[in-house]
DNA sequence: TGGGCTTGCGCC
DNA sequence: AAAGGGCGCAAGCCCA
């Protein structure tokens, strides 16, 4: 059963079942209690939570103690709808779908509030801010009746996108699914130990200074610079001075970046690279950011499924898809806890050895190490596994379009090289690409044919924004098809914790791993829900192709203890 | 002073 | 010939 809600006016709710079609089954209905919460375990007829916005709604549940266990959210598939309708960059509210069933304007998405900054609403907790405000409908007009009708309108676009793409159905539940995640993991937090923290950087960087200022590391690296360049006063973290500074020691570089120091010989070049790196931890993971970030012993950042055009997540403050690995030790399970952390090792070439169906490279899924065995059948040197990888990523990111390894790799996996040269002249032409349940990349930005046409007087840069398209499109397959099986994934673990009960739940999510905090006596039963909810995600998304994609978990104490 | 831009770099 | 996909964030720079 589905049942419609909107909260409000106040601290009510209404509702309003329908069923799969979206066409109303009972009269609306006003209630003070939540009227979509997850039926007892073992009670028939569960329950899809239809509103408009999870990130919106979902967390004034959570505070009233309500688990919602399936839910279609509406602004979501409307992102996706529009999306594979070719429609991108529509507004995607409940109200801008009305207006467009019913001929009235359109009103422009509301920007959400970005934690920390003066739009912010200053509170404390970030997961006690205020809801984000929803687009406006026209005065006199039902917002339970405009959601019923843009709900059973999506439910027939749905049936229509199948036709094209058959798991679309299943990327607007995973979807959905993912945005009640995303709000849990606010709540949750991800368990973070200042005393470890601190012990940190107090060994890489010394103490905290007082008065502001660098640390004492750093200055003392920094003093060491002015002196190796001749260049007294000299702030390494100005990009012009240092740049001036190098070159009038005779250093030839054009940039100050990493890679091109790295390939020039100098005595400054390392200590600089070693201010840089503990200048990285100072600023971007260091007291201020702790300060700022973690509350009650845990960091809790928020997370925005779909952030990403590709349908990965993105997040708001404190850089949490970000985490160096050089403070991942501060991520300590509590006393009586373990970590149980799994990621999908070399994710995106599996699921481009399913979707291509490439024979050879299904086959060398099977083998432990995807690179290696690339290395080995296709390059016929098991020990050239850097080799076979630059290779492998490269084609699917779109450089090195020369490189004798990618040669071999297409002559060895031609379907599954072939699919990203297709994908890639699809961009290169304008064209849009699909994920493997059908999440569509945004159009070019020229369209078919670039501005001019092709021969147009700025045909040039043209050619060079198509070339850069395609190398869009020709990740986009693999990173959004990744995206897809990783919110899968999520979707079934969520299902599979709940059902241990109350003493293990997810934490963190980045990309293709999973973190779930869990009391000791569970953590077996928890590796297993891991694995079982791999082989699921691998099953429902990438069919019976044969790829293997391994996700081992590991019962830990630290993140950093992670193999 | 504030905002937008560039540079550099962390993660996948 | 151009030359590596997707992000978020901090600091410096530059100009209104």
């Amino acid at each position: 059963m589905r049942l419609v809600v909107t909260a409000g006016p106040g601290p009510r709710w209404r509702s309003r079942p329908v069923d799969d079609a979206g066409t109303p089954t009972a009269a609306p209905v006003t209630t003070g209690a939540f009227p979509g919460a997850e039926a007892p375990a073992g009670a028939a007829g569960a329950v899809r939570v239809v509103w408009a916005d999870t990130a919106a709604a979902y967390p004034a549940c959570r505070a009233a103690g309500v688990r919602v266990g399936r839910c279609h959210d509406v602004t979501l598939a409307e992102g996706l709808l529009l999306g594979h309708e070719g429609r991108w960059g529509r507004p995607r509210s409940p109200a801008a779908a009305w207006a467009r069933l019913t001929g009235g304007a359109e009103p422009a998405d509301p920007v959400a509030a970005v934690p920390g900054t003066p739009a912010d609403d200053g509170q404390d907790s970030l997961f006690d801010a205020g809801p984000r405000a929803a687009a406006p409908l026209p005065p006199g007009v039902d917002a339970l009746d405009v959601l019923v009708a843009v709900h059973a309108d999506q439910q027939a676009r749905i049936a229509d996108a199948r036709a094209v793409s058959p798991g679309f159905g299943l990327l607007v539940a995973a979807e959905s699914a993912s945005a009640l995640v995303a709000v849990e993991l606010t709540e949750a937090g991800l368990p973070w130990r200042a005393d470890v923290h601190d012990a940190l950087l107090l060994d890489a960087l010394g103490p905290r200074p007082r008065h502001g200022g660098r640390p004492a590391r750093m200055q003392a690296l920094a003093e060491e610079l002015a002196v190796l360049l001749d260049a007294p006063g000299l702030n390494p973290d100005s990009q012009p001075d240092l740049l001036r500074a190098l070159r009038r020691g005779g250093v030839p570089v054009t940039s100050t970046r990493r890679g091109e120091l790295a390939r020039v010989e100098h005595p400054a070049i390392e200590p600089l690279s070693r201010y840089r790196e503990l200048g990285r931890l100072f600023t971007a993971n260091g007291w201020a950011w702790r300060e700022q970030w973690v509350r009650g012993g845990r960091f809790r950042p928020e997370y925005v499924p779909g952030g990403v055009v590709s349908g990965r997540w993105s997040s708001r403050g404190g850089g949490a898809l970000q985490i160096p690995r050089a403070v991942r030790g501060a991520v300590v399970a509590p006393p009586g806890h373990l970590l149980v952390v799994a990621d999908a090792g070399q994710l995106e070439p599996r699921v481009l050895a399913a979707m291509s169906g490439d024979a050879g490279m299904i086959a060398a899924t099977r083998q432990g190490d995807l690179y290696a065995a690339l290395a080995a059948e296709a390059l016929g040197r098991p020990d050239a596994r850097a080799e076979a990888k630059v290779g492998l990523l490269s084609a699917m990111y779109g450089g090195g379009a020369g490189s004798a390894s990618l040669a071999a790799l297409r002559r060895r996996f031609p379907a599954a090289l072939g699919l990203l040269e297709d994908a890639a002249r699809a961009g290169e032409e304008g064209r849009s690409v699909r994920s493997v349940l059908g999440r569509t990349s945004p159009p070019s930005p020229d369209g078919p044919d670039g501005p001019d046409g092709p021969d147009g007087p700025d045909a040039e840069a043209a050619g060079s924004r198509s070339r850069a398209y395609g190398r869009f499109t020709r990740n986009f397959v693999v990173q959004a098809s990744a995206a897809d099986w990783a919110a899968v994934l999520l979707v079934g673990l969520r299902a599979r914790l709940h059902d241990l009960g109350d003493g293990a739940r997810l934490v963190f999510f980045q990309h293709d791993e999973v973190v779930v905090e869990t009391a000791e006596p569970l953590a077996a039963q928890v590796v297993a829900a891991i694995a079982d909810a791999g082989a699921e995600a691998t099953r429902l998304v990438l069919g019976d192709t044969g790829v293997h994609v391994p996700l081992a978990a590991t019962a830990v104490r630290s993140y950093a203890d992670k193999p």
